[in-house]
RNA sequence: GGGCGCUUAGCUCAGCUGGCAAGAGCACAUCCCUUACAAGGAUGCGGUCGGGGGUUCGAGUCCCUCAGCGCCCACCA
C-alpha cells in the first residue's frame, strides 16, 4: 500500500523547547485562546477569586508557587468543559504603596496641603523628603503601580497563566472604589458599620489605628520591675510591672476578687510612687494570684487587658502616651505638671522608662533590681515599635454579633486541604472586637462620609452626610456634599469630610464583587457569582478569607465560593520561609530564563496542596528533562506516520493488539484517577500519576511495540500499534497540558488543529477496550526488564542479541506473555523464547556470542 | 495554654478507604554512542517507615502515649 502523498510534515527534525513561550504566549493572546465568554449562563461557568498580588514589591518564587496550582486547575476545568472566568487583579491600594512611593520619589504626604496641578518630583529622592498634597501623593502612587503592573502581567504570561487579560482589575481604579463605597454605604444602612471612639491598637510610626487581624506577637527581652505603691493602711503594696514608664497613667491596682492576700484592700486607696496619685484597689477575675506579687497595676493603656479592666470595672483615663508614641506635654488628671512628669514629658517610650526608673531607684519605690524577661510584645505585622493603645474615633464593622453564622459558613465552605478549616474556626472564635476598618492614611479608598460642623465649629459625628450610591467613588476631602457648596467646607453650619481610608482589606475583601463588577455590570456579576473557588495562602486566612466571607456573608446572604484552595508557602532548603528580608530570594524570572516555564511549573504543580514545599531547582531540571522527553517521544509516535497533517482520524483502524490494548486499558485508569484527583483540586497527585505512566509508556511499551509499529509485522499489526500510540499520546498530551501548557501546545500543533488548551479532557471510557488484560502489559515489561539487565550485568550493548531466553512464571502469567511474544522478542532481540511453568517469576538469559 | 500539620533511603517527597517480601526522583556506582531522546539510555547500591505500647490473620497505613520540628490561635501585668 502505496503511503499517500505527504504535503507537510509538521514534526521538526529536532525538536526544541527554546522558543515556545514566546511562540505560544504570542499565539494564545492574539487567539484569544483564554478569553472568558461572557454570553455563559452561572452552571457553565467555572469562577476564580484570584488573589490580586501586592504590586509594590515584587513577585517572588512564592507567587509562582501557588499562582501556578490556581492556574492548573482553571486548565484542567476549561478542558472539561467550563467557561474559566479568570481575571487578574492587582492590590495596589495601601500602605505598601505609600512606603514605596515615598522612598522612590523622596516624597511625604501632607493632607494639609493643596493640590499642585504642576507638580513634578525631583529626579532624584531628596532628603528630608518633600511634602506634598494628598492628591498629588496619590498621582504618584498610581503612576509607579501602573509600571509595577506592566512587569508583573509580563512574568505571569511568561509563566503561561491562562487568565484573560482583557478582565484586569485593581483595587485603587474608581471602579473597586466603587464597589468598596458601595458596599461600606449599605452595611452603614444596615447598622452593620458604626463608628465608636474607643481605645485601639496604634502604631506610632505610621500613626494609624492597626486591626486585630494586622497583629503579631514578637518575643522581647523585657524586664519585671517591682514597684512599691503607698497601701491603704499605710504599708506598703508591691507590684510588679514591665511598662514603669505608665505608672503616671496608673488608674487602679487589681487582683483576684478571690485572692485572701487583698480581699481587705478592696475598695480602699492605695498611692502611685512619684506622683502620689490616689488610686482605688479593685477586684477582678483576671488578675492572677500566682503572677507576680498578685496585684498588676492598671493603666490606660500597657496592654488589652488594661482595656478590658478599664472598660469593665468603669475606671478613668489618664492619658500619657501620643499619637506620634512620646509622652504628652499635658500631664494626666491629677498629676502634677513639676517634679517627675518634668522627667518624662516628651520623651519616647524606652527612655522614658530608662529615666523613671532612676527616678524610682532614688525614691525607693523600686524594690530589688529590674529582672530580665522574654515576653510576647504586640507589633504591627509591618511595624517596628510596639503598639500603644490610643483612643480615638474609628469605623467599625460588626463581626462579633455574627460570630455563629461565620463559623456556620466556614462548615459550608469545602476546604482544600479540609484542615485548613481549623485556621479560620479558632481565628472566628477567637475574634474579641469587631473589624476596625479605618485608617489614618492617604492611598487607600477614602470613608465616603462628610459631617456637618455645629454653628461653633464642632464636628458633628452623628451625623453623616451620606452620597448617593450614583456619584461613587467620592473623595470627601475635594467632592462636596449633597446640599452643600464648596465654599462651606470647614466652616461653621458647614461641612467636613472624614479623613480615613479604608483599611486595605476592606476593599480586597470584595473582590469577588469588584472582578465580577457588582456595582458597574449586574449581569456579569449574576454570571459569576458567587464564584466557585478562592485560591489564596493559609497566612491570610484570618484576613483576606474572613473579611470576604464577612462581606458576602452580610451582603449577598451566602458564601463568596463553594471552595477555598489554600496553598503553602515556598521554604528555602534551610527550612525557613523565603523571604526577602532573609536575603534567599531567587527572582522568579531568573528561574524562568534558567529552567523554562514549564520546568518551573513542574516543580510547582508538584507541592501538593497547603504543604509547604522546598524550594528544589533539582526538580525544576527534571521538568525540563520531562518536557523535553514529551517532544522526543511525541517525535517517534508522529514522525513516521504518512498521514500527519490530516485530520485526527486519519489514524483509524481497530486496536487489535493484546499489548496496545492492555496499555490503553492502564491509561483509561490513569484518565479516571487524574480526574477524580483534579475534581478534589489535587492537582499534584494527577501530575505524580500522568508522569509515573509516561516514563513507563516510553521505557516499556515503546520499547515493545516499536518493531510491529515500523510494519515489522504487518500492516494490520502495525495499525493496531499505530492507533494505540497516537491515542495514547493524544491522551497522555491532554493530562500533562494543565501542566506544561507550552511542551504540549507545541506537540498538539504538529497534527492536531486548534489549541490543546480548548480540547476536551480525555475520557477514559473511550480508551477501554472490551478483551482488555493489564497482565499482557505487565508480564512483557518484567521480562523485558530481566533481559536488559542480563545485558548490563554483561556489560553488553542494548543491541546485544539474545540465544535464548528461559521464562519461568505462573500459567496464568505465561498465558499473558504468549500474546505479546513477537513484541517481546523484537525490543529484547530475542531469538528464541520458551516458557516454563513455576511459582516464583524468573528469567534465564543466554546471550549470543 | 489550646489547636493543626509534619517526622518514610544522603536529599526532596509519594504511599488515598490497613495486604508492602517498603516506592519515585535527585545524588551515588557500573555499564551502553540503541535510527524518539547523549543537556541521553540500561542496571544497581541504599530504609528495622521518629521512640514505646495496643487493635488485627496482617500496620508506614487505625488507636493510645512520648519526643522533635513547623504553623495557627490565645486577655503573655
Amino acid at each position: 500500500m502505496p503511503a499517500p502523498e505527504v504535503p507537510e510534515n509538521r514534526v521538526p527534525e529536532k525538536p526544541r523547547l527554546e522558543g515556545l513561550e514566546e511562540k505560544w504566549g504570542a499565539r494564545w493572546e492574539a487567539d484569544g485562546t483564554y478569553r472568558f465568554d461572557r454570553s455563559k449562563s452561572r452552571s457553565e461557568i467555572y469562577a476564580i477569586d484570584t488573589p490580586p498580588p501586592t504590586v509594590s514589591g515584587s513577585l517572588h518564587v512564592g507567587h509562582v508557587f501557588s499562582y501556578t496550582h490556581t492556574d492548573t486547575v482553571a486548565r484542567f476545568r476549561r478542558m472539561r468543559g467550563r467557561e474559566v472566568f479568570y481575571p487578574m487583579g492587582w492590590d495596589d491600594n495601601g500602605l505598601p504603596t505609600e512606603r514605596r512611593v515615598q522612598n522612590y520619589f523622596g516624597v511625604r504626604c501632607d493632607p494639609a496641603l493643596p493640590y499642585d496641578p504642576g507638580f513634578t518630583p525631583p529626579d532624584t529622592p531628596p532628603s528630608p523628603p518633600v511634602a506634598v498634597s494628598r492628591p498629588n501623593f496619590v498621582e504618584l502612587c498610581l503612576r509607579l503601580t501602573v509600571e509595577d503592573e506592566k512587569s508583573f502581567e509580563e512574568l505571569w504570561r511568561r509563566l503561561g497563566l491562562s487568565v484573560d487579560w482583557g478582565m484586569t482589575y485593581t483595587t485603587i481604579a474608581p471602579e473597586a472604589q466603587r464597589a468598596s463605597q458601595r458596599g461600606f454605604l449599605r452595611l452603614l444602612a444596615k447598622g452593620e458599620a458604626y463608628q465608636s471612639v474607643a481605645p485601639t491598637l496604634w502604631d506610632v510610626d505610621f500613626q494609624t489605628a492597626i486591626a486585630q487581624a494586622e497583629l503579631e506577637d514578637r518575643e522581647l527581652t523585657g524586664a519585671y520591675h517591682r514597684i512599691r505603691f503607698g497601701g491603704p493602711d499605710g504599708a506598703a503594696m508591691e507590684i510588679d510591672t514591665t511598662r514603669p514608664e505608665l505608672i503616671p497613667a496608673c488608674v487602679a491596682l487589681v487582683a483576684h476578687p478571690d485572692d485572701e492576700r487583698y480581699k481587705p484592700l478592696f475598695g480602699s486607696e492605695a498611692t502611685t510612687p512619684l506622683f502620689g496619685v490616689r488610686v482605688p484597689v479593685v477586684a477582678h477575675p483576671l488578675a492572677e494570684p500566682e503572677k507576680g506579687t498578685g496585684v498588676a497595676m492598671i493603666c490606660t493603656f500597657g496592654d488589652v487587658t488594661d482595656v478590658t479592666w478599664w472598660r469593665e470595672l468603669k475606671l478613668p483615663v489618664r492619658t500619657i502616651v501620643g499619637r506620634d508614641g512620646r509622652i504628652l506635654a499635658e500631664p494626666p488628671d491629677g498629676v502634677s505638671p513639676s517634679g517627675a512628669w518634668q522627667e518624662l514629658t516628651g520623651r519616647k517610650m524606652e527612655p522614658a522608662r530608662t529615666r523613671i526608673v532612676e527616678l524610682l531607684r532614688d525614691s525607693g519605690d523600686l524594690v530589688g533590681e529590674p529582672r530580665p524577661v522574654k515576653h510576647a510584645v504586640k507589633f504591627y505585622e509591618r511595624g517596628t515599635k510596639p503598639l500603644e493603645i490610643v483612643t480615638s474615633r474609628q469605623w467599625f464593622i460588626r463581626t462579633l454579633d455574627h460570630r455563629e453564622a461565620l463559623l456556620a459558613r466556614g462548615r459550608e465552605l469545602r476546604w482544600h486541604p479540609p484542615y485548613m478549616r481549623a485556621r479560620y474556626e479558632s481565628w472566628v472564635t477567637g475574634l474579641n472586637s469587631d473589624w476596625l476598618i479605618s485608617r489614618q492614611r492617604f492611598f487607600g479608598v477614602p470613608v465616603p462620609l462628610w459631617y456637618r460642623l455645629g454653628d461653633d465649629g464642632s464636628v458633628l459625628y452623628e451625623e453623616p452626610l451620606v452620597p448617593d450610591e450614583s456619584r461613587l467613588p467620592v473623595d470627601p476631602s475635594t467632592d462636596v456634599p449633597e446640599g452643600f457648596t464648596a465654599d462651606q467646607r470647614d466652616q461653621p453650619g458647614g461641612f467636613t469630610g472624614e479623613p480615613d481610608v479604608m483599611d486595605t482589606w476592606a476593599t480586597s475583601s470584595l473582590t469577588p464583587q469588584i472582578a465580577g463588577r457588582w456595582a458597574d455590570d449586574p449581569d456579569l456579576f449574576r454570571r459569576v457569582f458567587p464564584m466557585d473557588v478562592r485560591p489564596q495562602a493559609h497566612e491570610i486566612i484570618r484576613t483576606w478569607l474572613f473579611s470576604t466571607v464577612v462581606r458576602s456573608h452580610l451582603e449577598h446572604g451566602s458564601l463568596p465560593w463553594s471552595d477555598a484552595a489554600i496553598s503553602g508557602w515556598v521554604l528555602d532548603p534551610d527550612r525557613k520561609k523565603m523571604s526577602k528580608s532573609k536575603g534567599n530570594v531567587v527572582t522568579p524570572i531568573g528561574l524562568l530564563d534558567q529552567h523554562g516555564a514549564d520546568a518551573v511549573r513542574y516543580w510547582a504543580a508538584s507541592g501538593r496542596p497547603g504543604v509547604d514545599t522546598a524550594f528544589d531547582d533539582g526538580q525544576m531540571k527534571v521538568g525540563r528533562r520531562l518536557a523535553i522527553k514529551i517532544l522526543n517521544a511525541s517525535k517517534f509516535v508522529l514522525s513516521r506516520l504518512s498521514l500527519l497533517p490530516a485530520a485526527p482520524d486519519a489514524f483509524e483502524g481497530n486496536v487489535t493488539a493484546a499489548l496496545d490494548k492492555a496499555m490503553l486499558a492502564g491509561l483509561a485508569s490513569l484518565v479516571e484517577e487524574a480526574t477524580t484527583a483534579f475534581e478534589g483540586y489535587d492537582y499534584a497527585r494527577a501530575l505524580e500519576r500522568t508522569e509515573t505512566f509516561f516514563w513507563s509508556f516510553c521505557d516499556d511499551y515503546l520499547e515493545l511495540v516499536k518493531g510491529r509499529a515500523y510494519g515489522g509485522q504487518g500492516d494490520e499489526a502495525a495499525a493496531s500499534a499505530n492507533r494505540a500510540l497516537t491515542l495514547a499520546l493524544s491522551t497522555m498530551l491532554r493530562l500533562f497540558a494543565p501542566f506544561l501548557p507550552f511542551v504540549t501546545e507545541e506537540v498538539w500543533s504538529w497534527w492536531k488543529e486548534g489549541s490543546v488548551h480548548r480540547a476536551a479532557w480525555p475520557d477514559g471510557d473511550e480508551l477501554r477496550q472490551p478483551d482488555a488484560d493489564p497482565l499482557v502489559l505487565d508480564v512483557a515489561s518484567a521480562v523485558l526488564g530481566e533481559v536488559r539487565k542480563a545485558k548490563t550485568v554483561a556489560q553488553a550493548s542494548m543491541r546485544a542479541d539474545v540465544a535464548r531466553a528461559v521464562v519461568r512464571d505462573t500459567p496464568e502469567r505465561i498465558a499473558a506473555l504468549m500474546s505479546v511474544v513477537s513484541d517481546l522478542c523484537d525490543a529484547g532481540r530475542i531469538t528464541e523464547l520458551v516458557t516454563r511453568e513455576a511459582e516464583t517469576f524468573s528469567v534465564e538469559v543466554t546471550l549470543a556470542q
